[in-house]
DNA sequence: ATAGATAACTTGATTGTCAAAGTAAATGTC
DNA sequence: GACATTTACTTTGACAATCAAGTTATCTAT
């Protein structure tokens, strides 16, 4: 089999595996996926407006109304209008939402140390790059 | 920055920049995320009972239940009573299925392609070589 | 036997989603 | 400067996906 296709093999696994995690990680807290998502995006990559954020999620900006309205009631997210195109408006994490998102990340990390626990630094250090390059592709 | 954090970073982003990746390409095709990601396992793992399949979708079978009519309506799946234990249920794909997998996995060949485009032989090996030790920690 | 565990299914309530149409603001063209 | 077009976001209506809880059928252990 060429390498080529034991790669896309391994990319594909690893994302479904990823999926998988972060599914049953997020059944056990208080918030539904798409709302851990949501402040996962805005911790990771920063506020953005509604259009950049929706794009990022992959789901249209009519449902992303919706679901910035949700977390602007429980306090996670602040919607701020932009000054210099007063039709775009800047999505914000609250102090509780970075609180959540921080928490979020931890499990991540760990997620991270146990996965790589038999790699050498090396090793993680080749793997970070190579995925960096990757991302980069995207 | 520790590697160890700078490579949660690094599978963090390919994770989501995949999942925004899928689900434009499924939003071309007439079928949905969910029934595709179920093809997609069937398709990668081969057939597997109702709890196996429901398990490695991150889902109930509860939801799983309905989904697989959705898709035996489809002629897409088949459900086969296993002999061994008659309360078991064995999905798999059908040829129509197989074919709407193989399509789909086809979209994901050619993305390994593009993202690896600027990588050497050697560098597609040892990433995934990492990944496959990373897929088994899972 | 029979009690408990397991695999799948059913149902009811909730949430997530899109497409299409609407509003308001910015941009381009004449 | 007026007006058409584009852009950013919101609203609405219909539908799909999901879970939790309860049910049925079957298996396992005692």
């Amino acid at each position: 089999m060429s390498t080529i296709v034991s790669l896309n093999k391994a990319l594909t696994e690893f994302y479904d595996k990823m999926a998988s995690w972060e599914s049953s990680v997020v059944r056990e807290s208080e918030y539904s996926l798409a709302q851990i998502h949501t402040l996962e995006v805005l911790g990771n990559y920063g506020a953005m407006n509604m259009k950049s954020l929706a794009n990022q999620l992959g789901i249209t900006t009519g449902t992303l109304t919706v679901q910035v309205e949700k977390l602007v009631k429980l306090d996670l997210v602040k919607r701020q209008h932009s000054e210099d195109d007063r039709r775009s408006i800047t999505v914000a994490l609250t102090e509780a939402g970075q609180a959540i998102h921080e928490h979020h990340n931890a499990l991540h990390l760990s997620l991270t140390e146990d996965l790589s626990k038999d790699f050498s630094e090396d090793e993680r250090h080749t793997l970070m790059a190579l995925l960096n390059k990757v991302n980069q592709e995207f």
